[in-house]
RNA sequence: GGCUGAUUGGUCAAGCGGUUAAGACGCCGCCCUCUCACGGCGGAAACAGGGGUUCGAUUCCCCUAUCAGCUGCCA
């Protein structure tokens, strides 16, 4: 069931229903009831449900047991009650001013249009447990419940108070959250006990944290991991739901990668871990390739393609070239940086055709691209099978003459380098030929031809 | 400051009184190889500290430390 709690007017952010929606499709996480599907429990958003008259009413009802109470404190006399704690912060415990004013006094305040809150009023002795599934039972001090707002001035509950009156009212029955609410959840035990509700079932879970172990604010400045924000970013909806799933949950066997249908089989909230969890950007890239590699190669492509023709525009075979770049990204805009070569040779420096173990140096270098590049001019057919044949075949008669065996790579690696002025590609030099065409080639190993004669 | 909770490698984590303390990411090395990646193999790396309880504590209890959350007319 999907409920809105906007009881906040001053955050009242355009737009921001339609993020839910999509953020829930794309997830694959479909709600049964809510706005704009009734189930018999409407209305879905809070600001609709005020109209009704349901929160002041339970208010009321409070004030009446004697639970709450109406207080006309206002905001200068509150915050006279602020005392610093620590350096900056302050807070502020409300001591209970308005509770000991006279039916009369309320009736006159009330009378004179006077704004007000409706407060709970918690007992000053005595304890208060309630229990949760994962953490057990847990006990506060009534004298540590702070007096808490259910009714704010402009009419409105808070979350508290709202929370608890929808829960019962709409049959919740399970209420899992962050356990941020750990703390505040027995003065919500106390609201069920006044009401003489039953309190539903509580599964606190543990914080996802930033790196700095700060937990992931709805309202954090790292905007990164808004969902939407990292499907943007080249992440893939399912490895998010799969990674996310794994913070703070494991499952029974040993395995990560899970679809959504599989995780809602094998879930289990006993299994649930109690202690925060970092959210590590770089296992969910990690994870992010796995389901680019795992992905069937239609919908890769499609996915692909505008990361592909964002840097190549000449007519290139992108199917081709999306292939050899399938198991070597994390995430889609890494594609830029691995296929860029293609579009235009970028300047390199000669130092690039050394490598040790191709036993290659500039000499050589200049060697093998001159003898082979009449070879290139004289080939018809440039696919890689033919060329790889051919260029093999160049380095075996070269052993011969020479009497030395030739390496594959000794020819190889300059003409790569030739190719694409890159220390890797993401393919061999004879697949970089097939999708360069022969004219582009050959013009690419003369330039290097040049490059290394005037070195 | 008070309250609540948490504490296994850098990170995610298994473990629920007796284990050589799993596995994954990352890192390092080797193999594969037309560079890189993929894949395969291997390696370094952890029970916050101190008291108990027990024949035996990573596991149970207490204390300390550290971290986090809450302490809003925000949710």
């Amino acid at each position: 069931m999907l409920r809105v709690e906007d009881t906040d007017q001053e955050r009242f952010v355009e737009g921001a229903m339609d993020i839910i929606y999509r953020t829930l499709e794309k997830t694959g996480l479909v709600h049964d009831e809510g706005p704009d599907k009734d189930g018999g429990y409407g209305p879905y958003v809070q600001s609709e449900r005020v109209k009704t008259g349901i929160y002041m009413k339970y208010a009321k009802e409070l004030i009446d047991r004697g639970e709450a109470y109406y207080c006309f404190c206002d905001r200068e006399r509150l915050a006279s009650l602020k005392k610093e704690v620590m350096e900056g912060k302050e807070i502020t415990v409300y001591d209970k001013h308005c509770l000991h004013l006279s039916d009369e006094e309320i009736q006159a305040n009330l009378a004179a249009g006077k704004p007000f809150v409706i407060r709970q009023n918690n007992p000053t002795e005595g304890s208060t447990t309630f229990h949760d599934e994962l953490y057990g039972d847990i006990t506060v001090e009534n004298a540590e419940l702070d007096d808490m707002i259910l009714i704010k001035s402009d009419g409105y509950p808070t979350y508290n108070f709202a929370n608890v009156v929808d829960d019962h009212t709409m049959n919740i029955t399970h209420v899992v959250r962050g356990n941020e609410y750990l703390s505040s959840s027995p003065k919500y035990q106390r609201l069920y006990d006044a009401f003489g509700w039953q309190s539903p079932v509580y599964v606190h879970l543990p914080l996802v944290t930033d790196e700095n172990h700060k937990k992931l604010a709805k309202r954090s400045e790292n905007a990164s991991y808004i969902f939407e924000e990292m499907v943007e970013q080249g992440f893939v909806a399912e490895a998010v739901v799969n990674y996310i799933a794994l913070l703070g949950w494991s499952p029974e066997e040993e395995r990560e990668i899970f679809s959504l249908e599989e995780l809602v089989r094998v879930f289990d909230y006993h299994r649930i871990s109690k202690s925060p969890a970092v959210f590590d950007n770089v296992k969910l890239r990690w994870m992010n390739g796995e389901y680019i590699k795992a992905m069937d190669f239609d919908k890769f492509y499609e996915m692909a393609e505008p990361y592909l023709k964002s840097v190549l525009t000449k007519d290139f075979d992108l199917k081709k070239i999306a292939n050899m770049v399938k198991t070597r990204i994390e995430v889609f805009p890494d594609i830029a940086d691995h296929v860029d070569f293609f579009q235009e040779l970028p300047e390199y420096d000669v130092a690039m055709y050394t490598h040790k173990k191709m036993k290659t140096d500039s000499a050589s270098s200049l060697e093998v691209l001159k003898e082979v590049l009449p070879l290139l001019e004289a080939q018809e057919d440039y696919s890689n099978d033919s060329l790889y044949r051919m260029l093999l075949k160049y380095a075996e008669d070269k052993g011969a003459r020479t009497g030395q065996t030739i390496k594959t790579g000794f020819v190889m690696w300059p003409l790569r380098t030739a190719l694409s002025g890159k220390q890797m590609t993401p393919a061999g030099a004879t697949e970089i030929m097939e999708v360069l065409g022969k004219e582009e080639v050959l013009e690419r190993i003369r330039k290097g031809i040049e490059k290394l004669a005037n070195a």
